[in-house]
DNA sequence: TTTTGCTTTATAAACGATTCAACAGGATAA
DNA sequence: TTATCCTGTTGAATCGTTTATAAAGCAAAA
């Protein structure tokens, strides 16, 4: 990689010459800049990112910290993030904390040294659980700038970008009861997390909205066998007619079960569930899904967080920005 | 964030001072090492990682540039890929190519100013289709080392590692001829990729080793409706009682469908695709899987370029890994 | 007393860039 | 002739480290 004091030497001049050169500073004459140039740009000249970083202590980097990148939901926002930051010409440094909250800190501090101009992350579930949220507070009171999104914590003052999974549920289960569903059923794998906990109280508040139906959650920890557990639940209880599920898999594993079983989708059961658009093919009938636009969560996270590096000073107030999410009416619902 | 500079003034000591102290050099009394230590745990002093980066021409930073995030497999293996660099001290900038020659040509460009210590990178579908590999070989010359996996371009002298394609469906093939299976179907998605090439003449060749048996490939384009087609394929030809996926998606929903047809899975008819774990677990029977075991194959990776990194001059020959495949025997065949 | 050697600390250069301040040297004005 | 003003260029500081070299202070040896 060539250097300006490399270029500098070639040309006999000297390296602020050649620095403003390439600037189009107008303090140089025209047939030096013109010198410069060509000779740059023979030798493919770019200017060292690092030294540039150093002078003006900033990175143009963001920290990413995902809990866990097989997760299509996750997956998508980064790809939102890192979409939204190249087109502002930042990049970023990607940690996965593997739902572990040690190395949740690990990552957060390891970037804390000059290596980044902020975070972007989505709390992992061990965190959640333990409510752990000094980490993040220290990194903001060291000068570095976080958004939060999805899963958030709300007593850490900060930017966040979140879901409205409340109303997504609610939502949803009013539809299901719309249709004359009586035995609605909401699944979940995810009830450890903040945006689970939220969802099944969207959808207890339309079942209890409602005098005549009953809530029926059915909550699969990580370690059980998914689909055997959903079985189970078909198995037991033949009068279930539809199902709200929290999670991709939860739905497709549910519409699968219930096709296996004999029963129509969505004649005799329907499913709602939080999936994506290729999930949603994953499966006979189309699973009718919610969809959360994890894409625009990461673009507008990037956004919130680069307005927020390139002013500070001005110490606005943190702001919460909702991304609502939409009901896809696919073939698993009437 | 605190500095060698601050610390010096505030102990009345110089900065080198401090430095050696602080890395325990022999040159400083016992004393000044206490003291300094004290105030620098005090102060939670980091060195800057940028600084260190210029000093040393070393950033401990490896550039990934992944195809498609969405994608289970690359999703995997940069989640190998980021866990060996972690466990080197090695951070990760991630760059999406969406497909696109442009932007794998500008990721490349972008971090090759001293961003990076080196690259690993799956080629861009575009970049395979229009055979162009002028950029690597130009990063490589600048100095940068690669590491390819998957999708790679043989005729660019670097590390690699792949799967082995060929074999694994010329495998999954004989496997369900030794199951008296007729009439195989090879059902692709990716056939205007390296990888998927390789997968169809696996399967070929174990087709025409065999001279009862015919070839027969539905190749699906990327905008065309997956399950339409694999639908039509069902109703034009009745005698299929196989099928051979070359991507996940067409695995899953060649078994839906067969059983929405009202086919039994695998009486009447077996499938065998490459997939993922929690992708088998999305079809009910849950699907034969080929695994390519992502995640060992991004931790070679890593450990290729950081070898590769940490002994440059020695210039040794370039590796190709592979990784190979198994076949994991889930409910789909007989 | 001078020399030598040791311990401890300080100074300075370097990494690659930007930028403020300084300075030639010629033209113009006084 | 001398002061003033441009124009084009250079020198030096800076960002935060590390490290080679210098130096200061003191004790022991000559």
């Amino acid at each position: 990689m060539v250097t300006l004091k490399q270029l500098a030497k070639e040309l006999n001049v000297s390296i602020s010459t050649v620095s403003k050169a390439l600037n189009n500073s107008e303090e140089i004459g025209e047939d030096t800049v013109r010198r410069v140039k060509e000779l740059a740009k023979l030798y493919n000249y770019r200017p060292n990112k690092v030294a540039l970083s150093l002078k003006n202590n900033k990175t143009r980097t963001i920290g990413v910290i995902i809990p866990n990148i097989l997760n299509r939901f996750l997956a998508k926002v980064l790809f939102g993030i890192e979409s939204e930051a190249t087109k502002q010409g930042y990049n970023i440094i990607t940690c996965i904390s593997n739902e572990s909250l040690q190395k949740e800190k690990e990552s957060l501090q390891l970037l804390a040294n000059g290596s980044v101009d902020g975070f972007i992350l989505s709390i992992a579930k061990e965190s959640q659980i333990n409510n752990e949220v000094e980490h993040f507070k220290r990194t903001i009171k060291q000068g570095l700038p976080i958004v939060m999104f999805d899963r958030v914590a709300h007593d850490v003052l900060c930017d966040k970008v979140i879901v409205d999974d409340f109303d997504a549920t609610y939502n949803a289960t009013k539809n299901l009861i719309d249709e004359g569903r009586k035995h609605i059923v909401f699944v979940s794998n995810i009830n450890d997390i903040s945006v689970g906990k939220l969802r099944e109280r969207g959808y207890n508040k339309a079942i209890l909205e409602n005098g005549n139906l009953e809530p029926l959650v059915l909550k699969i920890k990580n370690k059980e066998d998914h689909q055997k557990k959903i079985k189970s639940l078909f198995k037991k209880n033949k009068t279930i007619d539809a199902i709200v599920a929290a999670d991709s898999s939860s739905g497709i594993i549910a519409i699968n079960t219930a096709v296996s079983f004999g029963l129509k989708v969505p004649k005799d059961i329907s499913v709602i569930g939080f999936a994506s658009k290729s999930d949603s093919n994953h499966t006979l009938p189309k699973l009718t899904t919610i969809r959360q636009h994890a894409k625009a969560i990461g673009a507008h996270a990037a956004e919130l967080l680069i307005k927020r590096i390139e002013n500070t000073g001005l110490e606005e107030d943190v702001k919460t920005k909702i991304v609502k999410t939409s009901l896809v009416k696919n073939e698993s619902t009437l």
